[in-house]
DNA sequence: GCTTCGAGAATAATCGATTTTTTTATAAAA
DNA sequence: TTTTATAAAAAAATCGATTATTCTCGAAGC
């Protein structure tokens, strides 16, 4: 454990979830680290009891691994996670994007170019803190949102932390970020053309490139 | 909160836990209801803080909702939300056995066997208990065992959980189980002739009679 | 040298009490 | 009558301390 957020100030129990799940997306945590309780109590400065409740959400999401008496730990990665999780992406996510371009109405389309746009906009100038990445968190976000199925959202967004917790391994330099945003604007277009074939094919071109990047992250990490 | 179950004597933790979670799925809680922590805590006769830890996984697991300061409650029913369930189980459940049905050896030919046997036996018997009730789940556990996909393993669970809140809702009349018995039985066949299109319709029709009957139940109960 | 054992230290889990927030009940004001 | 204000009660969240379990490390036995 180093190199951990401040905690926002303000209360704690919902907080102190969204602090330590941020940092496990980031990969602030490293791969099967056990986490010492005592150590984030004093970092992020929380009590015992919301520590634990949030160390026992997390565990139930995903983003932790609960051992009977020994405490919690940071999942360990692998090749064939990865692979699982950016399959299964593909599957969701097209299958959520397909239904959000048919159903989709003016409102949607109105929001996505928004967030493509502060995306891109946000593509252009340093990254002071992870704006690029909570938009484009937010992007696909509003890419499935209007799909109509509350619990495909749910494990989109799930898979998504995971998928990142690889993705994030590693840099995201201008160029990989290039590339992608393209595509960010290509779904655009599909979406706006109701063309759900075809934007779904390139939800899944733009998932396996992205997979490609990841697995390069994590190839180079271990 | 009323007529929940007793507690089975041993540690605490994990075990108010899954004693929580079956009560929920057994619907033994009214959907929409307020949970009195100190009414649990007095019932399953544990601490406050194992209860509070289960809830909090329970609530990121999904079968309770949390609000800011205002503690636990049970999540409520809606017609929607069963669609949105079932429409799920078809795609992700079809998906998994397809691949289960192409990926499983011949071990898993043996427990297929086992388990759809040892479900009909239940099948016969009175119900002591929810044998059946777990046969049954222990039976679509095994079928997509072999899927590949642990994360599609773990929402194809959370999906179960969550239908079964409204399958549960009304009894499960002989007449019903034996009708559903007989697609489990043709399953595991197309399972063995490896059919795995097939597989897939005839689990999509399984479904799509689960859910039948889960609605009918659904209606009858509001 | 290697394993097994056990005492002490470290850590996790749990408890009982306190603090904070929400809900309820009652009464005053509009 | 309805709304607003407020005090008391109830409930949720949190804290500090205790208990139970696991881990560490050195010594004894094989």
């Amino acid at each position: 454990m180093d190199n951990v957020s401040e905690m926002p100030s303000g209360a704690s129990s919902s907080r102190i979830y969204e602090t330590l799940r941020k940092d496990l997306v980031r990969g602030r945590f490293v791969a099967g680290e056990k986490l010492a309780i005592n150590a984030l109590k004093a970092h992020y400065d929380v009590g015992l009891s919301p520590l634990r409740e949030a160390l026992n959400k997390l565990a139930a999401y995903g983003l932790l691994v609960q051992e009977n008496q020994r405490g919690f730990s940071v999942p360990r990665l692998s090749r064939e996670e990865l692979e699982d999780i950016a399959h299964l992406r593909l599957e969701l996510e097209g299958m959520a994007f397909e239904r959000a371009v048919e159903r989709g109405d003016d409102r949607w389309e109105a929001s996505l170019l928004a967030a493509a746009h502060r995306l891109k906009r946000a593509d252009k100038t340093v990254d002071k803190g992870d704006v690029w990445e909570q938009l484009h968190t937010q992007f696909h976000r509003t890419l499935v949102a209007p799909c109509g199925s509350v619990w495909l959202i749910r494990f989109i967004e799930q898979l998504h932390d995971q998928f990142d917790r690889y993705r994030r391994l590693g840099p995201n330099p201008p160029l990989i970020r290039q590339a992608l945003d393209d595509q960010h604007h290509e779904l655009v277009e599909l979406a706006l053309k109701r063309d759900a074939q075809a934007a779904r094919a390139l939800m899944d071109d733009h998932i396996q490139k992205s997979f490609e990047v990841a697995l390069a992250h994590y190839q180079q990490h271990t």
